[in-house]
DNA sequence: CAGGCGTGGCC
DNA sequence: TGGCCAAGCCT
């Protein structure tokens, strides 16, 4: 094959050059032996989802759990999922309350029920089988422009640019040569991603994952270990000195006192009983009155929560 | 597009 | 201790 030739140095230049998007830069590389897919190859955690056997359906279980919830927290969960509910259809056809109990203390229920609804999707509108095309994917319910980016590029090894919070971060230092990238993703980001990506298919999809593995172990938001780091020599933001984020703090999260605590505290009462729950076992959950309501007509709102005849609620047994 | 949406671990 | 953080999505 016609190895495409390489720029003859890679230095700070070539990683944070004001225009790198014109040509790939030593982070990816085009040949196949980038410093990144290398590290990949030595350092890259064996996951259930990323072996052979979880097939697209693992993969893309594991892409929901993942949105916002740490690995070590999806683990057992995932296999259990995974063990009760092996293809699309058999979770289309189970309860959608029985996906939220499931779910357990995983965080953000509403990604159970909108899995439960991608698997309803998935069974009548595509034979049982997860879509190959990402604009298929984009159309299910719970997945956005990364997670049909992941899982076709992890299911069925396609090119696309993944641009999760761990590869922005690698990117923004990396490249851009500041600390954090911007809250929302902007068109600057998805352009440089994209001009990352190796021409190749899959060595692209090989990308997207050590990319992503490699802002999660080593280039992390904090106390980063710069010299475990493959393109560390490149880094723009350590190069630089890594100088602090500036501007506004970024958005944190509140949560004690909210709304959300308070649904949290409501749904984990559904989720251990089996069976309708009456009013007074949620009431006992809350001390104030309108909030707690508030926060009950919400979940039943989303779907998360059934009412029934007599005060009695319980998780959705039947769609919405 | 800023804000809502769970949960738990870490420094 | 409490703010920050963890493979986002939706409105």
């Amino acid at each position: 094959m016609t190895a495409p030739t390489k720029p003859p140095h890679g230095g700070p230049a070539d990683a944070l050059s004001a225009s790198p998007l014109g040509e790939k830069s030593s982070l990816s590389g085009e040949h196949l032996h980038s410093p990144v897919i290398d590290w990949f190859d030595e350092h890259a955690r064996d996951l259930p989802w990323r072996r052979p056997e979880a097939g697209s359906w693992g993969v893309m279980v594991s892409e929901f759990m993942l949105q916002q919830t740490p690995v070590n927290r999806v683990l057992p969960v995932y296999e259990q999922w995974l063990a009760r509910w092996p293809r699309p259809a058999d979770l289309a056809a189970d309860a959608p309350g029985e996906a939220v109990r499931a779910w357990g203390r995983l965080g953000y229920p509403r990604r159970a029920l909108r899995l439960h609804g991608a698997a309803v999707a998935i069974t009548e509108r595509h034979g049982g089988d997860v879509p190959t095309e990402h604009s298929q994917l984009l159309a299910l319910p719970g997945i956005g422009e990364y997670t049909a980016a992941a899982v076709a590029s992890f299911a069925y090894g396609q090119r696309h640019a993944v641009l999760d919070t761990n590869v922005r971060r690698v990117f923004a230092r990396a490249v851009t040569g500041v600390q954090y990238p911007p809250n929302a993703t902007t068109a600057a980001e998805r352009k440089l991603a994209r001009a990352l990506l190796p021409e190749d298919e899959g060595v692209a999809a090989r990308w997207a994952a050590a990319s992503m593995e490699l802002g999660a172990l080593v280039c992390t938001a904090k106390n980063e270990t710069c010299h475990r780091c493959p393109i560390a020599a490149q880094c723009a933001w350590r190069l630089a000195g890594k100088p602090e984020h500036e501007g506004p703090a970024r958005r944190g999260q509140t949560y004690a006192g909210t709304d959300r605590q308070v649904r949290g505290k409501l749904l984990a009462v559904l989720r251990e009983a089996h069976g309708p729950v009456p009013q007074s076992a949620l009431d006992r959950v809350w001390h104030e009155p309108v909030q707690r309501a508030r926060a009950l007509d919400g979940l039943v709102a989303d779907g998360l929560v059934e009412p029934l005849p007599g005060g009695l609620y319980r998780l959705p047994l039947t769609r919405l």
